[in-house]
DNA sequence: CACTCCAGATGACAATGTCAACTGTAGGAT
DNA sequence: ATCCTACAGTTGACATTGTCATCTGGAGTG
């Protein structure tokens, strides 16, 4: 039996599959509000009934990915196995990969409007206050903040300039992984 | 006396202009390439002379930045009253500044089409050079490489992350300049 | 069973990127 | 001086696309 809310956030879901593939065969124009509708088994105008306009749909992408992260990093939690440094690798590595794996996608997280209400903003936050928790189980909470800043930010640095091709490898001759593991060892002695 | 070869490169200067003008304005969702051939007092089509197509005209936009980056940080050269470390901020403080005073060509330094022989690839990469010396000057050419690319990606990430608002600064309560001059202070203790 | 609400479909329109065809002129060739 | 050519710039035309107004059908409600 499907209700008529159910049918709805089914289509909601499978309009944002469409947006999202769409966006990673060839970025932003590649998403078209007709192809969106199309490949929900749609007419074209269907989106409108779940997004106000084609920038809403493209910023739900983003914020569904903000939303993934924070998810998964609120699971990462410091185990006797688990040492925090590696949990902070794991963290940072969690925004790195969406950027390796989906690179548009991964874009679109930082290119989507910042009026502060926006939900990608929210969602940006909650995983920010994640990621702030990890940092501050490895350097303690007095540098948590300044630290979390100098990694967080650094992450996203690397792997959005090595996205865009504009980290040319043979110039640095080290991976994206490297630069932010040589950054966490470096705090790290800091830590004690 | 006016060349037609020098009125063709005012013409095209007219239209990176009005491009960067509009850009500024209102992202490139503003930038229509018949604004652009208005604002440059020519026709609709005229764009087409001088570029491929709108990506084109975007790009070039944003490899002039890159030119300018790399042209500003070419003149920055140690002297006695300009210690190796200043001389790196303020060449971190370049890039910086053009993320906070024309945030969507920033952006557009980095959203770019990049295939390799890219014009905006060249540039960057030329820039990226220039700051590797700078950086070299500090911490030595070992460690040049590891360490320039840490500064300069969290320089882009603490930059960008600021200027799409997903830096909420009651959350990280530290500036931009505060994380890269942190880490700059950091990675200098280490370069004796 | 009648009514309401809303997801979805469709027609229409304006904006825009893009190209083909055309025009006028600067600067060299004859 | 005259003709020719290359090319910057213009204009007409077209397809794509975002967006809205309007219409339709069926699910839920009394």
């Amino acid at each position: 039996m499907v209700s008529r809310r159910d049918s709805a956030a089914a289509t909601r879901r499978a309009l944002l599959d469409a947006a999202r593939q769409l966006l990673d065969e060839g970025g932003p124009q590649r998403v078209t509000l007709r192809e969106v509708g199309a490949r929900a088994e749609l007419s074209r105008g269907a989106p409108y009934r779940h997004f106000a306009d084609k920038e809403s749909l493209l910023a739900a992408v983003g914020a569904e990915s903000w939303e993934r992260i924070a998810d998964a990093l609120a699971l990462l939690q410091p185990t006797s196995s688990r040492k925090p440094a590696a949990l902070l690798l794991e963290a940072l590595d969690a925004l790195m990969t969406v950027a390796r794996v989906e690179p548009e996608v991964y874009r679109m997280m930082f290119t989507m409007p910042t009026r502060e209400p926006e939900p990608s903003i929210r969602a940006a936050a909650r995983a920010q206050g994640e990621f702030l928790r990890i940092v501050g189980s490895l350097v303690g909470p007095e540098r948590a903040h300044l630290y979390g800043a100098m990694l967080l930010t650094s992450a996203h640095g690397v792997a959005s300039m090595d996205a865009s091709g504009h980290l040319s490898p043979q110039m640095w001759q080290t991976t994206p992984q490297a630069v932010v593991s040589a950054l966490v060892d470096l705090l790290a002695e800091r830590a004690d």
